[in-house]
DNA sequence: TTGGAATGTCAACAAGGCTGACGTAACTTG
DNA sequence: CAAGTTACGTCAGCCTTGTTGACATTCCAA
């Protein structure tokens, strides 16, 4: 997007010493990032795995196992033993696929979108003070480190619902 | 920083939709984030938790166990199963405090400096090519987002060291 | 001299990754 | 229609990295 060589631009925001600050702020954010949501999750049975199955389900209500498996990048085991609690509690609902039977299409029951909202209020909290504190153009910039910092496949999976 | 109620702007970049891409925004490009490393580690019997004692005791050489157990944020337990390990295979170096002798004062050794110069390269590349793609207004707004994320007291943790 | 701080260590446990192997239902293709 | 492939589930076992609790040692400081 920007061209940084251009016009002899300084290239200090290069510099090993900066680069090792963006890498303990990557660190450190995520810990901030993640807390909230895990102090919630402490409580009850489940852990962030949970959590980040219940929101891609939220995301896009009616995805697939395998698609879930893709976003996720985890074996099918381990989202298995995931799901199967959530199924077993109710939180989530497998349908079967309309065109492909062998497809099991999931959903969030009433009781599972309850806690989605709960755990997404708390993060999303904290991500609205983070954006109120730093504005708008800082907001932008963020978008767009981080999805440079993704691997190609992953921007996939993140660029296809809607950009705002 | 910025204050972004002035002037009537605009606060669309504060809607619940924004948040959610900003949300999975961290999510993708935390994964981007450790995977190089993770791949060298992979093949060593080293894991994340060695790599970010590593990388601390490399930041600050001489820094006390306590020290980096309040960095880490984890308990003593498992940060000294990672110590021993890194000890026993000669990376990292224990030597007793000068003026308190129960303190251990962590330093690498030559060995440790070379596993820690690989591993951070690696990571240093990924966040170098993001920033070259992004350009230094994207990265200054990075990074203000990033500390708005985190804990007060991580965010004191993050900025002890010489900011650039 | 005594309490508390800094550290190490043993044991046990949990979450959440992984691999490998196997089973079944359903779609697809020759 | 038969054979192969795909989507999914499941059993078993292993690893890393986190946790708690308990206890020992060493040493600083009042």
């Amino acid at each position: 997007m920007a061209d940084n060589t251009s016009g002899g631009e300084s290239l200090l925001f290069l510099t090993d010493e900066n680069l090792r600050k963006g890498i303990e702020a990557m660190f450190f954010a995520y810990r901030g990032f993640t807390s909230d949501p895990d102090r919630i999750l402490d409580g009850l049975d489940y852990g962030r795995a949970h959590h980040r199955a219940v929101h891609f389900i939220n995301r896009s209500p009616g995805l697939s196992v395998g698609h879930l498996l893709d976003i996720l990048g985890v074996t099918k085991q381990s989202l298995n033993r995931v799901l199967r609690s959530l199924f077993d509690d109710g939180l989530v609902e497998a349908r079967v696929g309309k065109t492909d039977r062998r497809e099991r299409r999931l959903y969030l029951t009433p009781k599972g979108a309850a806690l989605e909202r709960n755990l997404s209020d708390a993060q999303r909290a904290r991500m609205r003070a983070a954006y109120r504190a730093a504005g708008p153009a800082a907001v932008a910039g963020f978008r767009t480190v981080l999805e440079a910092m993704m691997d190609p496949e992953q921007r996939r999976q993140y660029q296809k619902e809607g950009d705002t």
